[in-house]
Order: structure tokens, then C-alpha cells, then sequence
DNA sequence: CGGTTCTTTGAGGACCATCAATACGCGTGG
DNA sequence: CCACGCGTATTGATGGTCCTCAAAGAACCG
């Protein structure tokens, strides 16, 4: 249908195992779609004709009521979204938008179910994904619910410093306004944050991000296993 | 292996459409369980052996850290707990506690791992579960994130006024201690919610709930389909 | 380089948590 | 049946957290 080829795709855990029938199946109708940064690609309410997959670039999850909105998650490559509302034929429940020049691949949703009851191991992986998104919005949640806004922050940072490999300094990923949203506070009172934060060795410049007391910090942060 | 009868699991829409072969190989190891009110079932960081099923009573999911502790949501009949911690054979991230006299049924998760390969239609049944419990969580969070306690209460009496049939006098089905844990706000708190709604035509006696002015709740609370 | 957006800082106020004290409800046992 | 005791619910006072508004500075982009 389309000329992009999908090879690509078979990196990803979702697709890894499965058989090239079912490949042929799942990419028979999907195609690959660039976008610029700061499209909306779904909005929430609309059905889940596609599931989507980031193959390269940023996209950030979020949603609205009544004139507000807020940041659920953000993802990058070889993420998938709308997984759940594909497996259910059902509406989204969160809009999405890109935040960079990104690539996303779109397969029919009537694939992704029907190549789920043929094929044993994509069924594995769907529910394996499905889990692991479940699991870190739960933990998304426990963090939000249990913890003042400026020991979401530390432990977001400390979270970043893992995810590179124990960098003490990096820049952070995404604009402060969007990460504000995603912890669940204002641009202001992250900046307010930050400040706070000095007093355990984290030194801000602009997006750079060092921090010079790994030690002081996670003794305030308390990071937990089941929660980061 | 115990002498407890499993038939009436059959009603649950997880196991209606499963063959009896499935079912003999899920209920082997199984049993049921009677548990006193106020017992913590299972705790968090323990790895999840079991597939819980509530087939009566009511079960608390809560979640603590560093002594701080959330309720994360209320389980009634016919509901499971840990199925993506026992889809992907890790630690519970959240603790469970009985709010009455319940009877838990629990299935091996080995079983339910390997039926779920042998069995399509059971596949199938797993993934709905999941997906609706990860959609439920998303529109907690949304509700949480996006919206101020008093308008959460208020939204949360809606839901109530409609599961019961569109009924405008209730009783409210958990302690108020417990609904403001699980609104994200304290007790007092909650008290004092109660009392800004009453212009609103919400009038509280003790656990007796009544809606007098169904439509100004509504046009305060906003429900949206996509969180509600 | 100019305009736009983002970030920061300050001031003020709304919301919410904590602490403390009292009232209420309920189950138990006298 | 009533008295008692315990946990829950309410109410008030207070302080902290966080949001809003406003303005200035910084970064980004055409």
C-alpha cells in the first residue's frame, strides 16, 4: 500500500517474535507517517483506528477538561500508544502530540486484534506492553498521590541521572512548562522547585542539569523500586 | 485440591467464554478464601502468585511511602487485582486490604500464564481485563490532574447517582476517610467539600447522601465520558 | 534582528494540610 | 437497655503549599 518498508519495526519488542505471516498481516494496511514537531496527531474522543508506535522523534500524551490540560506521559522511540483503546475498540482517552520532528508508524487496529487471537507470541507481547504501561501509570500515580511536588522533582531527576547510564549531568529532555505538567504543577512553582532543590546539590542552567551531591539528594528523595 | 467449587467463577466475564479444559487446568491449585474485614491481603513488593478474584465483600488497593499511605481504589464482586503483576510474573505494586467480611478467590498465576497461551478465547478475555483497568487508571489520573478536590467530590457523587440506577439518595459505599484518600485529599478536607457543595443541592447525613438539584451538581461538576 | 515563546521572580491570594478539640456513631459488655 | 470506649467525622485556627497575576529577562526561530 505504501512504499516505506517496516523492517525497522521488527526491533521492537511488540513485533519481535512473531511470524512473518503475521507481520505481513499486521503491516498490510499501516503505514509510516513524518510529522513536524508540535502536530496533534490523535485527540482524545476519536476512535482508535491505528495503533501507533514512535519510530523516531518525541511525542508527549496528554489531556483536557474544561479549559485545562495536562501532561500524562511523554515517549520516544520504539514506544507504542493507544494500545489499550486498540485492543478494546474504543475511544482514546488521552490526545497526542509531537514534540520534535518524529516518525510514527500506524497499523490498523482491526490487524493488531485479529493477529492477537492467530498468533500466540504477538499475544504475549500485546499483553506484556499492556502490562508494562499499566504498571508505570500506577506507579505514575503513587508518585503523584504520595509525594509533595518537590520530591517528584528530585526523584524525576534522579531518575533521568539512572536512565543515562549514572550521569550526574545531563539536559533535561523536554521544556520546564512540560515537565511542570507532567508533575503536576506550574511552570512557576517548578522554577520555585528548582530552588529548593539547591540545598542538595542540584545546580540548574537553563535546561543543563548537574548534580553535585547525588548522595544529599536521594536521602530527600527517598526513591522506592515500586514507585521509580 | 480443596473442596471449594469454583462454578460460580463462570459468571465472570473473564472465564465466560473459555473452554472447560481451560478451566480445569486455571482452577488446579486454585482456592477460595474467606477473609475477616480489615486484612491485608497481599502487600506490596511481593511478588504475585496469585490472580485475585473478589467474589464478594470489598477490597481496598492502597499504597504507602515513607509512612505516608493512598488509597489507589475500592474493589467489589467479580473484580481482579494484580492481573499485570501476574501477567508479567512481578512484584505487586500495590498493597490490598478487605473493607468487610470477603470471600477472595485465587488462581495461580502460572496457570493463568499458560492458559492464556493455550486458550485464544481466554487471551482475549485477559487483554479486555487489563486494557479496561489501565483505562480506568487513566481517567483517575486525568480526574485527579486535572480537576480541583471539591469538583473530583462532586463528579465522584455523579457516578454514584448514576450506578445506582439514576438514584438520587444514596448511601456512600466506603468510610469518607477512605473517599478522601482516594479523592487525593484529607478528611477534614472532605468535610469541607461537603459543605461547599451544598449550594450545589448536595445534603449530607452521615453516610446518606441525597442530590436535591440534580442540575446545578451537573453544571458545577462538568462529567466528561472521558474521565467519568 | 524582531517577535514569540519560555523561564524566572515577586506579590498576593486560594486551596489544602496539620493540629487540636469536640461531637457523633457504633459495637461491646455490663 | 444503658454506659462506656473506640474510631470516625466535624469544626475552628493556623501555617504551608501551590496557583494566579504581572512583569522582566532569556532563549528560540524565522
Amino acid at each position: 500500500m505504501t512504499p516505506e518498508r517496516f523492517d525497522s519495526i521488527k526491533d521492537i519488542p511488540l513485533f519481535a517474535k512473531i511470524t512473518d505471516e503475521s507481520f505481513e498481516h499486521l503491516t498490510r494496511g499501516a503505514f509510516v507517517q513524518n510529522f513536524p514537531s508540535n502536530v496533534e496527531i490523535i485527540t482524545e474522543g476519536d476512535t482508535a483506528d491505528f495503533l501507533h508506535i514512535v519510530q523516531s522523534g518525541c511525542v508527549e500524551l496528554f489531556s483536557t477538561w474544561s479549559n485545562r490540560e495536562t501532561t500524562m506521559t511523554t515517549l520516544y522511540e520504539n514506544s507504542t500508544f493507544i494500545l489499550a483503546a486498540t485492543m478494546k475498540d474504543r475511544v482514546n482517552l488521552m490526545s497526542a502530540r509531537t514534540l520534535q520532528k518524529s516518525r510514527i508508524i500506524m497499523i490498523p487496529s482491526e490487524n493488531v486484534r485479529s493477529v492477537f487471537q492467530s498468533d500466540p507470541h504477538f499475544a504475549v507481547a500485546i499483553v506484556d506492553e499492556l502490562s508494562r504501561c499499566y504498571r508505570a501509570t500506577i506507579r505514575n500515580m503513587k508518585n503523584l498521590k504520595l509525594r509533595t511536588s518537590i520530591e517528584r522533582l528530585a526523584n524525576y531527576l534522579l531518575k533521568q541521572y539512572r536512565r543515562r547510564g549514572n550521569t550526574l549531568a545531563f539536559r533535561l529532555p523536554i521544556e520546564k512548562r512540560r515537565l511542570a505538567s507532567y508533575l503536576g504543577m506550574t511552570p512557576e512553582n517548578l522554577s520555585r522547585a528548582f530552588t529548593n532543590l539547591k540545598p542538595y546539590g542540584v545546580v540548574v542552567d537553563g535546561q543543563n542539569i548537574t548534580i553535585a551531591d547525588l548522595d544529599k539528594l536521594i536521602e530527600f528523595a527517598i526513591p522506592d523500586d515500586l514507585i521509580d
